[in-house]
DNA sequence: TTGATGACCTGAG
DNA sequence: ACTCAGGCCATCA
Protein backbone atom coordinates (compact mmCIF):
# COMPACT_ATOMS: atom_id res chain seq x y z
CA UNK A 1 0.00 0.00 0.00
CA UNK A 2 1.21 3.23 -0.78
CA UNK A 3 0.96 5.71 1.99
CA UNK A 4 0.04 8.76 -0.03
CA UNK A 5 0.51 10.58 3.18
CA UNK A 6 3.33 12.27 2.79
CA UNK A 7 2.60 13.03 -0.78
CA UNK A 8 5.11 16.24 -1.05
CA UNK A 9 7.76 14.38 0.07
CA UNK A 10 7.55 11.72 -2.51
CA UNK A 11 7.77 14.35 -4.91
CA UNK A 12 10.84 15.70 -3.99
CA UNK A 13 12.32 12.14 -4.39
CA UNK A 14 11.08 11.32 -7.82
CA UNK A 15 12.44 14.74 -8.94
CA UNK A 16 15.48 14.22 -7.50
CA UNK A 17 15.78 10.90 -9.60
CA UNK A 18 15.07 12.94 -12.93
CA UNK A 19 18.47 13.45 -14.48
CA UNK A 20 19.35 16.39 -16.39
CA UNK A 21 18.28 17.10 -20.14
CA UNK A 22 14.95 15.48 -18.98
CA UNK A 23 11.38 16.38 -18.41
CA UNK A 24 8.32 14.69 -16.81
CA UNK A 25 4.58 15.93 -16.66
CA UNK A 26 2.26 16.29 -13.11
CA UNK A 27 0.39 13.80 -14.88
CA UNK A 28 3.06 11.62 -14.92
CA UNK A 29 4.90 12.38 -11.94
CA UNK A 30 1.23 11.55 -10.21
CA UNK A 31 1.01 8.70 -11.87
CA UNK A 32 4.30 7.68 -10.82
CA UNK A 33 3.15 8.15 -6.99
CA UNK A 34 0.04 6.18 -7.66
CA UNK A 35 -2.61 9.05 -7.13
CA UNK A 36 -4.53 11.30 -9.69
CA UNK A 37 -4.25 14.45 -7.66
CA UNK A 38 -2.22 16.32 -10.94
CA UNK A 39 -3.22 19.16 -9.13
CA UNK A 40 -1.83 18.28 -5.67
CA UNK A 41 1.45 17.72 -7.18
CA UNK A 42 1.42 21.23 -8.60
CA UNK A 43 0.76 22.93 -5.79
CA UNK A 44 3.22 20.64 -3.04
CA UNK A 45 5.29 21.89 -6.05
CA UNK A 46 4.51 25.65 -5.46
CA UNK A 47 5.48 25.18 -2.11
CA UNK A 48 9.04 24.60 -3.24
CA UNK A 49 11.00 23.57 -0.14
CA UNK A 50 14.18 23.15 -1.43
CA UNK A 51 14.05 24.60 -5.14
CA UNK A 52 17.87 23.72 -5.06
CA UNK A 53 17.73 19.99 -4.21
CA UNK A 54 14.84 19.83 -6.08
CA UNK A 55 14.80 20.31 -9.85
CA UNK A 56 10.86 21.23 -9.87
CA UNK A 57 11.71 23.03 -13.45
CA UNK A 58 12.03 19.80 -15.39
CA UNK A 59 8.22 19.22 -14.71
CA UNK A 60 6.33 20.52 -17.02
CA UNK A 61 2.42 20.05 -18.62
CA UNK A 62 1.05 17.62 -20.37
CA UNK A 63 -0.04 19.64 -23.07
CA UNK A 64 3.74 20.44 -24.17
CA UNK A 65 4.27 23.93 -22.04
CA UNK A 66 6.58 24.62 -19.59
CA UNK A 67 3.94 25.36 -17.17
CA UNK A 68 4.45 27.55 -13.90
CA UNK A 69 7.09 28.46 -11.81
CA UNK A 70 8.30 29.85 -8.15
CA UNK A 71 10.66 32.16 -9.61
CA UNK A 72 8.46 32.69 -13.18
CA UNK A 73 7.62 31.19 -16.06
CA UNK A 74 10.87 32.89 -18.14
CA UNK A 75 13.32 31.11 -15.42
CA UNK A 76 11.93 27.77 -16.31
CA UNK A 77 11.95 27.67 -19.87
CA UNK A 78 15.81 29.31 -19.08
CA UNK A 79 16.68 26.40 -17.51
CA UNK A 80 15.14 23.66 -19.53
CA UNK A 81 17.81 25.24 -22.45
CA UNK A 82 20.45 25.10 -20.98
CA UNK A 83 19.65 21.49 -20.18
CA UNK A 84 19.41 21.15 -23.34
CA UNK A 85 15.38 20.70 -24.24
CA UNK A 86 14.29 23.13 -26.64
CA UNK A 87 11.81 25.50 -25.75
CA UNK A 88 10.00 27.63 -27.92
CA UNK A 89 7.10 30.14 -26.85
CA UNK A 90 6.23 28.50 -23.04
CA UNK A 91 6.35 25.31 -25.56
CA UNK A 92 8.88 22.47 -25.58
CA UNK A 93 9.63 21.32 -29.59
CA UNK A 94 10.01 17.55 -28.23
CA UNK A 95 8.67 17.05 -25.65
CA UNK A 96 8.32 13.00 -25.88
CA UNK A 97 11.66 13.01 -26.32
CA UNK A 98 12.89 14.78 -23.27
CA UNK A 99 10.13 12.77 -21.43
CA UNK A 100 11.86 10.92 -18.43
CA UNK A 101 10.20 8.11 -17.67
CA UNK A 102 10.27 6.27 -14.16
CA UNK A 103 11.53 2.95 -12.93
CA UNK A 104 7.13 2.03 -12.21
CA UNK A 105 7.48 -1.27 -13.79
CA UNK A 106 11.40 -2.95 -12.69
CA UNK A 107 10.35 -6.28 -14.42
CA UNK A 108 13.00 -8.72 -15.06
CA UNK A 109 15.39 -6.77 -15.94
C1' DT B 1 -14.29 19.18 10.37
C1' DT B 2 -15.62 22.24 6.59
C1' DG B 3 -14.45 25.48 3.05
C1' DA B 4 -11.59 27.45 -0.41
C1' DT B 5 -7.47 27.30 -3.51
C1' DG B 6 -4.29 25.52 -7.09
C1' DA B 7 2.99 25.57 -11.03
C1' DC B 8 -3.44 20.77 -13.76
C1' DC B 9 -6.13 17.76 -17.23
C1' DT B 10 -9.83 16.68 -20.58
C1' DG B 11 -13.52 17.66 -23.52
C1' DA B 12 -16.28 20.60 -26.47
C1' DG B 13 -17.12 24.97 -29.56
C1' DA C 1 -5.04 25.78 -33.79
C1' DC C 2 -7.05 28.41 -29.86
C1' DT C 3 -10.45 29.51 -26.11
C1' DC C 4 -13.99 28.39 -22.47
C1' DA C 5 -15.88 25.68 -18.94
C1' DG C 6 -16.04 21.66 -15.76
C1' DG C 7 -13.95 18.18 -12.88
C1' DC C 8 -10.64 15.64 -9.75
C1' DC C 9 -7.44 15.14 -5.80
C1' DA C 10 -4.69 16.81 -2.12
C1' DT C 11 -3.06 20.64 0.88
C1' DC C 12 -3.73 24.67 3.83
C1' DA C 13 -6.33 27.94 7.01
Amino acid sequence: MKTRTDLPQRCYALLKNIPAGKVTTYKLLAEALDTQAYQAIGQILSKNPDLVRVPCHRVVKSNGEVGGYASGEAAKIALLQQEGIEVVDRRIHNLNAVLYVFNDKPSKN
